[in-house]
DNA sequence: TCAAAAGTGTTGACTTTACACCCATGA
DNA sequence: TCATGGGTGTAAAGTCAACACTTTTGA
């Protein structure tokens, strides 16, 4: 719309205000973390009668004096206490009935952070982390903004330097392919994992090696200082036109 | 959030109803159509005093009795009278200024339509098609919009069975290739597209030729029916597993 | 007979996959 | 000395890009 705010000023007072304003906006977020091997979710319980013993994804009402694109971020920082995570915007699901207690139309981001690096707030001790392959049905529309969330990280993983928000900062070629199988629910060729990596260039050789593993330690690398931006503005994207003839 | 609906009633009652309830939601739709040897797209006047000049993008409010992805449909069969278009929900634009009257968020889609089946209601005359190309500036932050729809349309054509809905039932291999150097901006060799193209399996030989061609007539292809399905719910998309080891 | 586009294959470059052995370390 | 993973290369298959000539039609 948009012009139509003046356009139909008229026809918005006629029905009066809160009919077009009475649909609140929310975000939900997709926190994943690596975790135990796997790729998990953070979760809180949901204390909605119609959902009792059913967990939601963390969200909240975007406020009147926010961006959009900025209230995941202050839903991070309260549930957990990180900020300058990595954030992308998914999805916006909007079916009438999607919410039990009123018409709220979400959109969904989700977010890849270190658990190790984080000083999470489980104050209220009703945030949990769960395998995503052990999830089978969550309060609201949530399974559906997960499964989503989840197909776009799979999309994007290969192609964009962002699975190394969920590792920390120095790790082995072998955890960050573990990540990938993690994340991709598939297992990969070492020899071929490792080749299609260094070409990418993502990666600086630290000179440094594991510690404390019971096999030989390998090399440890982290992420080129290029790639670190949190925050991402527009991600440098190979162009689509590359793969037309 | 969601949750937090019920969780704190109590405080958005104390900050007013309206203070979380303000904020409107709108639809805008980049819709794309191929005349003249050119992708277009529907711009009406913008006719609010801040933007005089200006086009923006079609657009309405959500209405609190329709799905989010509903209200695209309802503008295009309101504005160009067209039914059962190809639409897809694209990104959703939040910052707190983007529009001028007030705090509009709004989810944009595109639409890619045949011009020659429609029978527009080009009836208010404001409504008028833009080569794509020539679009420098837009009312709101229609450009932006514009521009990140475009990208997602030129990442999915190659992919996905969509351009067909830009031609009419009919047409050869070479409007085909026209239209997707349209839509991607560049020239592709004959040869190599009309292999890829065979590849896909999408299209079905009518074995019938062209008429009134000042040229040797080519065949005639349509999309086949399996593929012809509007409204799609969700699109059968190659694995991103494919492409890892 | 000319202009315009239809129709069609091959080669070389590059990318991707499958696959196996020896090495270094800690227990 | 054993178990575990580290580290490495090659060959075959598949994909992609570049490229030219003959044919058909209408004007």
């Amino acid at each position: 719309m948009d012009k139509n705010i003046k356009l139909k000023t008229a026809e918005i007072e006629k029905s009066s205000h809160l009919e077009y304003f009475n649909i609140a906006i929310s975000v939900d977020c997709v926190i994943f973390c690596y975790k135990e091997k796997k790729l998990q979710v953070l979760l809180i319980q949901s204390d909605l009668e119609e959902y009792s013993g059913l967990y939601s994804l963390l969200g909240d009402l975007v406020r009147p004096d926010e961006d959009l694109d900025s209230a995941p971020y202050r839903v991070l920082k309260q549930r957990t206490g990180m900020e300058d995570v990595y954030l992308e915007q998914v999805h916006t699901f909007g079916t009438i009935n999607r919410h039990v207690s009123g018409r709220v139309i979400t959109t969904a981001y989700y977010s890849l952070i270190d658990i190790k690096h984080q000083m999470l707030n489980f104050d209220e001790n009703e945030l949990h982390w769960h395998p995503v392959k052990d999830i089978r049905k969550l309060a609201f529309d949530h399974k559906m903004i997960l499964d989503t969330c989840l197909e776009r990280l799979r999309e994007q993983v290969m192609e964009y330097p962002i699975a190394f928000n969920l590792l920390p900062e120095k790790f082995s070629l072998r955890e960050l392919q573990k990540l990938y199988e993690a994340i991709l629910g598939i297992t990969l060729d070492r020899r071929n994992f490792r080749k299609k990596i260094a070409v990418k260039g993502w990666l600086e050789d630290l000179d440094q090696m594991e510690v404390n593993v019971p096999h030989r330690p390998g090399k440890l690398y982290t992420l080129k200082t290029l790639y670190k931006k949190r925050r991402q503005t527009r991600k440098s994207k190979p162009s689509v036109l590359d793969s037309v003839s």
